[in-house]
DNA sequence: GATCTGGATTTAGTAAAGGAACTTAGCTAT
DNA sequence: ATAGCTAAGTTCCTTTACTAAATCCAGATC
């Protein structure tokens, strides 16, 4: 579906959806983690449109998330396996699915859980601040200016940010969650 | 083009980017975290097409995502704001983003930081184990069905499941990243 | 009364999705 | 021996969605 590229955005989730954000793409990515990793069984699975399949592929090994990889079947056939790259995916592709679980659930239930392999327990993303350790609530977060921001496309917020030591901003940080009035 | 839809996919993830996976929407959400909620605020600052836009946020309000809400400014106008529905959604594009500043950040640094308003630390989405409290690594998941799988799209992964109490599997549940060998 | 502004809608051309049939090359059942 | 099967695509065609640019509309401002 993309026409306009999300390459130069000075914004990282723009550019995670340049790589992985195309319509069916996360869902490959879900069956590579699930251990679906051949052509046909993608496709069969999804239902996909096959031509819409090789080009997805393609474009996932391309940014070095898959690796295409040959396996012998009589003659040399290939799979497509997840690199360390989209490993580091799976955070994310938790965090959709447990929206999804929270916001579009059926009567019947989830449809897969995701548990804990010492424990047992069911495994969710959550916010997590790297200094004090704790969970945290989506309002008590704010977003700042890094390093890398820059004016252009997606950072039109840029005025209403606290920039970092040495820039200028507003004295308040914007917080990404409304309070409650 | 007639894109497939997600709805009836027995797959969280899919019917959740049925409901924010367009082109577009996560980064019309995020502005909407970063509080650009008018037309053309976000029109300019992502370069959208206006009628892509427009149908975009027709899409968010009639999922429940977004609420228009009425302002005055000699006559009415209209403000795209989250509901709880979409400010549940912050996880998510918190994942999102971290991935990118993983992976496709450039020397210059991330273009935004996220703090917890608490302590100033930064904010980072990670798995999370309900049963330990632990931050959980991608190697030690588990997939298990869940009560509302069924044989469909997206359920080609059945087999290799360990279901429920009630039902039969595998012995050994999927592991949702290969275990080096 | 002309222009500006916010919030769209319309129009028209192009790119991509969907669906089905076709390709290739080794294996297998008749 | 040949017909069929399989995996991994590729090709072709139709339909639809995306993009860009122009237009609309009503109140505010110059």
């Amino acid at each position: 579906m993309q026409r306009t590229s999300f390459s130069d955005f000075a914004c990282s989730v723009a550019r995670t959806l340049d790589v992985v954000g195309e319509w069916w793409s996360p869902l490959i990515l879900r069956d590579a983690f699930l251990g679906v990793t051949r052509f046909d069984n993608i496709q069969k699975d999804l239902g996909i449109p096959r031509k819409v399949l090789a080009e997805r592929l393609a474009t996932l090994v391309e940014h070095g998330v898959l690796e295409r990889t040959p396996y012998r079947d009589g003659r040399v056939r290939y799979e497509y396996h997840l690199t360390e790259k989209g490993r580091d995916f799976l955070t994310a592709l938790i965090a959709l699915m447990n929206w999804g679980d929270r916001w579009l659930t059926g009567p019947k239930g989830v449809p897969l859980n995701v548990t804990h392999s010492g424990c047992g327990g069911n495994v969710e993303a959550h916010m997590i601040c790297k200094c004090c350790g704790e969970a945290v609530a989506n309002d008590v977060i704010e977003g700042q200016a890094g390093p890398g921001a820059r004016i252009g496309k997606g950072t039109a917020v840029l005025g209403r940010l606290r920039h970092g030591p040495t820039k200028k901003g507003p004295e308040k940080p914007t917080p990404l969650v409304e309070t409650k009035s």
